[in-house]
DNA sequence: GGGCTCACG
DNA sequence: ACGTACGTGAGCCCG
């Protein structure tokens, strides 16, 4: 039998400060809890153990303080968003079953001695699991410690075993105490010897083992005149040493192994793991619901009908019409609607349409409810719109989304789906949406109609309303949510169902094309290497290029020597495989994600449609996916031709509009820079007379290269840039990198203030703000990791600027889709790429198309520079960028 | 499923 | 001294 006992507050330490914080919509944070679960399950699974403990220091004076005034006196205190996690990881271990044990007067070192000798007299086998090499000292033939440390933001567990043990140290693990005795352990207060170190005693306890044996032998011991003195003058220091590093292993502590065999989480772990938001480890604990939780944080009487036929509908339809609002959720396939609707202060009707129960006209019924006259607030407007209108359905008169009500309270959260933003809020859960199929039974078995869960779910809807709608005032994101993300989701369903057209035999001549280079390249670097491998696998050309071929290698990753572009690049003249490779990349990249990726994602019309995310991104941007049609290739001209391939549809044009440099142009703006003002106010080349400036030349003396670093530098500052970064960046020493960003502020002086008057508001307000209000919550702030820290300034720079790009970019869509309506029904917006707005119109309206989209792209937003968009035309994409 | 690489703004 | 730019998504490898 075995048992594992864990350090609980060294690997909660050690999981603090190797992640980046989470926090739960409460503020509260939980990313050391999910580091400490994540690795206990990692040990559970690499030891099996038949039992489990885990171990708390109580923060009391212990025996060692009473007795020694120097112990532990300076020990660190815990900063505040771990010191508030500890309790929740106590909930957490309770709720899962999980003993712990803490005991005032002991540290957890002591308990953790004590437990090991108790399962080693029961006869049981202990492993102990720390990041604190004090427990050493407890390994026997029994008992185990295993040694978890953080390597470049990696677990890594050291098994010491007895063996292992003396392997690396050359000497039995008891004799750990008299080398603390002897090199004492600052981080402890212990003294030691004064005047010896990690060395000398490391060479003297492999010789004489304890110091006892050490003692007795002075002054006739095999060490230097100078270090016998000083064990001499240090015996009473060394004894009193080696008490306070001797682990306690008889601490007055009730245990008994067998209590500790692993038991089924408690019916509270599940609704706990949902509220802290940690998903992913439901299910690797397999956690499961309780009964399910059907209650309403609305406080009304419901009736539930049934709808069947006509009549009953129009009775229905009427009372819609008159109230407020309703809340809705419809099946995916349209098969299924459930309305909400509040009839009084303290009633509200419940009605269930389902088509295979409906006796009069579905289309009929659906196209009253979804029209303008009924107000309807639901969960992922979007994409039923999207169902609506791919059906000839109308899709009017929705006035909420509470998914993008939430997103916009809280961009990071991660996941917006009804279950965990019920529980997050309410703390009360919903049945999972598996349940929303018709035919679904609860989880626990009985068979539960799937109306009750469908109906659960709207009035979730009908509350989270309740809830966010004022929250999102409080905030000032209601002009936002109402302006720009609720229309935006007519126009994206639009777009989405639009797509764009694929020239596909183009594009599978050049994916043949591709593949015929790719095969030589192929072969070439087989020959070059003098063997076959994996050119896709970073560790098999890693193993060739700086194993066999020994190239140097350059930046680590994880995993091994990393092998990336940056990295080839370097290497490049050194051996001629190195470009093959290179250019292999480039080939394969093209052929599996661009031109088999695209030919697989077409429809049968000959058109790509893409699903564009409205609540993934932290700054507001959208997203694009199945496939991405934001990260289409432009930078090469073998990758541009892939634009080549997206051609309008017959008698049609594509026309491209892009903002230029807008995100410079607000920064510009928001930091109110006089210089940079102006330089866009004169309307010549930016990234030029940024150069000039910078460099101290005549305009017409920048050259190419100086433009080119004057741009990277511009870039790197509105990403909160570091002198290292632009140097590995533009090719160029830290130091010059470092004059170039001091020329730069010099240059822009209202830069600089701007840049530390944001992070510091940032750091008052615990969140940044665009100009249109949305924020980001920065809890990384106020964290005491100083990686983290510098993320969350980093972030506080970018997020302002590359938000308000997004903010204005929406508010561009949403004008231009409503003149395209009127002026141009025949032109249709088909994709966003961030700056950049494709219209597919008929050839004649190209010219007007493209003045309407430059006029309503300028005129969002009036800034202290100029905002411009450029727009052209041509019969493909690549073409239409002008 | 996480890591690496690379495509975009 | 730290470790080294913001925001995304997809394909492939490998345990």
């Amino acid at each position: 039998m075995k048992l594992m006992v864990i350090d609980g507050n060294s690997i909660l330490n050690r999981a603090y400060y190797g992640i980046r914080p989470l926090t739960t919509r409460d503020g509260l944070y939980t990313h050391a809890i999910f580091g400490f679960l994540t690795t206990l399950l990692r040990l559970e699974g690499e030891e099996a153990p038949d039992a489990l403990c885990v171990t708390f220091d109580v923060h009391a004076p212990t025996f060692r303080h009473q007795a020694a005034e120097t112990y532990k006196a300076t020990r660190k205190p815990m900063p505040e968003e771990l010191r508030m996690q500890v309790p929740v990881l106590k909930e957490v271990l309770d709720a899962l079953n999980i003993p712990r044990y803490e005991l005032e007067g002991w540290e957890a070192d002591d308990l953790i001695g004590t437990i090991s000798r108790k399962c080693e007299a029961a006869g049981w086998d202990c492993v102990v699991v720390t990041g604190d090499k004090d427990s050493l000292q407890l390994i026997t033939d029994h008992t185990m410690v295993k040694l978890v440390s953080t390597r470049m933001g990696q677990t890594v567990t050291r098994d010491m075993t007895e063996e292992a043990f003396r392997e690396q140290y050359g000497f039995a693990p008891i004799h750990m105490i008299d080398l603390k005795a002897l090199m004492g352990d600052s981080s402890d207060n212990i003294p030691g010897v004064p005047g010896i170190g990690e060395k000398t005693a490391m060479a003297l306890v492999q010789q004489y083992g304890s110091i006892d044996t050490l003692y007795a032998k002075l002054p006739d011991i095999d060490a230097k005149p100078a270090a016998i003195k000083k064990l001499t003058e240090g015996e009473e220091s060394a004894r009193e040493s080696y008490w306070l590093a001797t682990i306690v292993t008889d601490a007055p502590l009730d245990f008994r192994p067998e209590d500790n065999v692993r038991r089924q989480p408690g019916p509270e772990a599940y609704p706990l793991f949902l509220k802290l938001e940690f998903t992913k480890l439901i299910e690797k604990f397999g956690l499961t619901p309780a009964a399910p939780t059907v209650e309403k944080p609305v406080e009304y009487t419901v009736t539930v009908e049934q709808v069947t036929t006509p009549e009953q509908a129009e009775k229905l339809l009427d009372l819609w019409r008159g109230a407020d609002y309703v809340a809705l959720l419809a099946l995916p396939d349209l098969t299924g609607v459930m309305v909400d609707c509040e009839t009084g202060t303290d009633t509200a009707v419940s009605a269930e349409l389902f088509f295979s129960r409906y006796q009069g006209d579905w289309n009929a019924l659906l196209r009253a409810l979804f029209s303008a006259d009924i107000k309807k607030v639901s969960h992922n407007v979007k994409d039923l719109m999207r169902a609506l209108l791919e059906n000839n359905l109308p899709a009017e008169g929705f006035i909420f989304d509470t998914a993008l009500a939430a997103y916009l309270l809280d961009a990071t959260a991660g996941s917006y789906d009804l279950q965990r933003l019920f529980v997050s809020y309410y703390n009360v859960e919903l049945m999972k949406p598996l349940h929303l199929e018709p035919e679904a039974f609860s989880p626990l078995g009985d068979p539960l109609p799937a109306e009750t869960a469908f109906h659960c779910h709207t009035s979730a809807v009908d509350a989270l309303y309740e809830t966010l709608a004022p929250r999102l005032r409080e905030k000032n994101l209601t002009d936002l949510f109402e302006r720009a993300e609720m229309p935006l989701c007519r126009v994206l369903a639009e777009m989405e169902i639009a797509g764009c057209r694929v020239d596909a035999k183009a594009l599978a001549d050049f994916g043949e094309a591709l593949a015929v280079r790719s095969a030589e390249l192929e072969q070439q670097i087989y020959d070059l290497a003098g063997e076959e491998f994996n050119i896709n696998s970073p560790k098999q050309l890693g193993e060739i290029l700086f194993g066999k071929l020994g190239l140097p290698h350059g930046k680590k990753t994880k995993t091994g020597w990393s092998t990336n572009a940056d990295v080839l690049e370097k290497l490049r003249y050194e051996a001629p495989i190195v470009g093959a490779v290179l250019e292999y990349r480039q080939y394969a990249k093209l052929k599996s994600t661009y031109a088999d990726g695209l030919l697989k994602a077409m429809d049968p019309d000959g058109r790509v449609r893409t699903s564009f995310q409205m609540t993934v991104t932290a700054t507001g941007r959208l997203s694009s996916t199945e496939p991405n049609l934001q990260n289409i290739p432009t930078r090469t001209d073998l990758g541009s031709e892939i634009r080549r391939m997206f051609i309008p549809a017959d008698g049609c044009v594509l026309v491209d509009a892009d903002y230029s440099q807008i995100e410079l142009r607000l920064l510009a703006h928001m930091a109110g820079d006089e210089a940079m003002i102006a330089a866009f106010r004169s309307g010549g080349d930016f990234h030029a007379e940024t150069a000039a400036k910078v460099f101290h030349v005549a305009p017409d003396q920048v050259t190419h290269e100086m433009r080119r670093q004057a741009k990277a530098v511009n870039f790197g500052i509105v990403y909160g840039i570091s002198a290292f970064s632009l140097s590995q960046d533009i090719g160029v020493t830290v130091a010059e990198a470092k004059a170039y960003m001091e020329a730069y502020f010099a240059t822009f002086p209202g830069v600089r203030t701007y840049m530390d008057a944001i992070v510091a508001k940032a750091k008052e307000q615990g969140y940044v703000e665009t100009l249109f209000h949305r924020r980001r919550d920065l809890p990384e702030l106020k964290s005491s990791n100083f990686n983290l820290r510098s993320f969350g300034e980093r972030v506080a720079l970018n997020m302002p600027i590359q938000g308000t790009a997004a903010d204005i970019m929406k508010l561009a869509m949403v004008a231009v889709r409503e003149r395209l309506r009127r002026e141009l029904p025949e032109a249709r917006l088909v994709l966003q790429v961030h700056d950049e707005l494709i219209v597919e119109c008929p050839e004649p309206q190209a010219e007007q198309a493209a003045a309407l989209l430059k006029e309503e792209m300028e005129r969002v937003v009036t800034l202290s520079v100029p905002l411009t968009a450029d727009a052209h035309w041509g019969k493909n994409w690549l073409e239409a960028k002008g």
